[in-house]
DNA sequence: ACTCAAACGGACCGCCCGGTCAACTTGCTA
DNA sequence: TAGCAAGTTGACCGGGCGGTCCGTTTGAGT
């Protein structure tokens, strides 16, 4: 979490808290929302018990974690929007995105709905963020103008996802399928498109 | 399955398994890998003990029905070699994989890995169908050159389950991404790519 | 050094899951 | 219509899960 606790933690709580979060981070990485909070705790080396005196429910951790995450593409994006090239700036954004969702499928985004305020504050802003990169890149004539935040935010998670059907995929292979899709964002020879959501 | 019992099915239990496969299929596009086979057999009218006389296993009644699925996707692929527009075939084909997956994520073709040999061979069938497919649109100039069939697999997949991230989406909301995605495999303002895998 | 609130840990609880089984029912055949 | 194999059923089992609880340990203020 970013909020400020009113008394500070005690040192051996503090360093048990980020030992939990980052076996969290690892253990969802690697088995989604299905890994087990014993497991976590295994991996961070603490007992089960602890987990749950820090983040009083499994969602409230998974919550933690994703916040972590989205935090920091929020501050990239914002930083971006200052960027000189807007098209480049907005296809960096989207790399990071991509590269950092590679430890973390995005999935739970549909799943943890609404459990967590702070988690949707945090998500908005990032909305709000993306949406401001994408109509820069829009007025500098990089990426055709039928296109959304929205579709940016969605298109955005594509990559790892797709990446991950293949067994034995070579850590960046989502870069060809980020490719391919900034590809489809372009101007050039795009064909008109549905209705957006 | 596809293959034929060497007796007859009894009236009641051919029934029974046609009610099954339905419900399942139902089931796991409503709850993903997630769906129980006791709510399964309850969609379907049957007792559980019914469901594991007809599959031994969760993951063969999930088999069965994504064969059933993979097995449409590969006649219609074969037939679309023959249609006149090699680049409308593809597009067309990619439209209907989307559009059936739209009940049935395949995200479980990743997990459900070699769990049964049936399901190895026909998804197999499938993607020689669809390489043959993109090899043809390729040589009509429809796509651009670097794009194999392996690409084609992974991107039809995509929109689906960039939907599936917007809580209330628009039935045909899949056509948008779909066609922003094939518009990045056109050859018109196409950027080099990163190796395939 | 003493104290005590804060933090820890793991046995424990209830729940739900996939899968089994033996008693029961039913459709085919003669 | 009688007999029996094929089919059905739901109670039941072992296991793993998220979450609780309380006896124990530990770090910080004095």
């Amino acid at each position: 979490m970013t909020v400020t606790p009113e008394r500070p933690l005690r040192a051996d709580a503090a360093r048990n808290r980020y030992a939990l979060l980052k076996a969290a981070s690892e253990e969802f990485a690697a088995h989604g929302l299905d890994a087990s909070v014993a497991d976590i705790a295994r991996r961070a080396g603490i007992g089960k018990g602890t987990v749950f005196r820090h983040f009083s429910t499994k969602d409230d951790l998974l919550a933690a974690v994703v916040i972590d995450r989205i935090d920091g593409l929020g501050l990239l994006a914002r930083d971006l929007l200052t960027a000189p090239d807007p098209g480049a700036a907005l296809l960096e954004f989207m790399e990071a995105a991509a590269g950092r969702q590679r430890q973390l499928d995005l999935s739970f985004l549909r799943d943890a709905h609404s459990v967590n305020d702070l988690l949707d504050d945090t998500r908005s802003e990032l909305f709000t963020a993306i949406t401001a990169l994408v109509e820069r890149a829009k007025d500098a004539g990089a990426i055709r103008p039928d296109i959304t935040g929205m579709d940016v935010i969605l298109l955005m998670c594509a990559p790892n996802h797709v990446v991950s059907f293949v067994p034995d995929a070579p850590p960046d292979l989502w870069r060809r399928y980020l490719g391919i899709i900034f590809d489809g964002l372009r101007p050039e020879g795009a064909r008109p498109l549905p209705a957006a959501s």
